[in-house]
DNA sequence: CAGTATCCGTCTCGATACTG
DNA sequence: CAGTATCGAGACGGATACTG
C-alpha cells in the first residue's frame, strides 16, 4: 500500500520514500548492496523467510524502477541472478546518512520510548 | 505495518526506516518542520483531508519516538500544538539527502519505469 | 477544537501447493 | 531453481458519528 498521493504537495519526498522505502524494498536493495549479484534463493535466505511470493513482487518492482537488474539464463535448472543497478547504487548516500543517523540518535528514541511508556498519564478508561 | 523484525539483521537500518517512513510519519514529520508548531486541524489541512483518526494515531507515535513533542493547554475552547523536537529536527540531513537525490534522480525512476512498461515481453497469458 | 468510537472495505501478507 | 496460483487471516486506512 504506497503513501497517499495526497501528501505529495505538503511532502515532496514521498514519491522517493515510496521507491526505497516500501516494505521490503529497503532490506532487498541492501543485501544486493552488501553480497552482490545473487540468485533468488540467496536473497530469499538472506531475509530469513520471505516467501517467494513476496520476494517475486518486490523485486519486479524495483527491477521495473530500474534499482534492480535481472538476467535470465535459459540452463537447465534455470538460473536467475539479480543485482543492484548503477541507479539503485546511487542511492549509497541515502543509506550510509541513515546509518549514520541510527548509529547517533537511535538510542534517544528508545529513551523516548521508555519513558512515554513509564510516564504517568490519566488513564484512557 | 512495521517492517518484519526478520529483516534487522540482514539490513540495520530496517528500524530507522520505521521509525521515519511508516505511513504518514515522513508528511507529518515534513509539515512540522516546514511550517513551525501547529495545532491538530491545521496539520490536518496541510495533509488534505487526512482522517482525524489516523492523524492522531501517527502523532502519538511521533509523540511516544520523541520526534514531535504535543503540548496541550486547558483553554476553551482546548487548544493542542504539536512541533517538531530536536530529536526530530536532527532528522533534517536524511531528508536533505533524499530531497537531493529525488531532484537529480528521480526522472531515471520514471524512464525505467516507461521503458519497462512499454518493453516486449513474453505475455503472462 | 481535539479528539474517540464504530463499522467496514481494501490491501497485503503468510502459508501451502503446484509448475516449467 | 525460480517462480505462479490460490486461499485465508489480519492490519490498516477511510468514512461517519459522537463527546468533553
Amino acid at each position: 500500500m504506497p503513501h497517499p498521493v495526497e501528501a505529495v504537495g505538503a511532502c515532496p519526498i514521498s514519491p522517493v520514500v515510496d521507491l526505497v522505502f516500501s516494505r521490503w524494498s529497503t532490506p532487498i536493495l541492501w543485501v544486493l548492496k552488501e553480497h552482490g549479484r545473487q540468485r533468488f534463493v540467496q536473497i530469499q535466505r538472506r531475509l530469513s523467510g520471505i516467501t517467494p511470493k513476496v520476494l517475486t513482487q518486490r523485486l519486479r518492482q524495483l527491477e521495473r524502477d530500474g534499482l534492480v537488474t535481472r538476467s535470465y539464463h535459459a540452463e537447465i535448472p534455470p538460473r536467475v541472478e539479480y543485482e543492484i543497478s548503477d541507479l539503485g547504487r546511487t542511492l549509497g548516500p541515502v543509506f550510509a546518512v541513515l546509518t549514520e543517523w541510527s548509529d547517533t540518535h537511535f538510542t534517544r528514541v528508545e529513551t523516548a520510548r521508555h519513558a512515554y511508556d513509564t510516564a504517568d498519564r490519566p488513564l484512557p478508561a
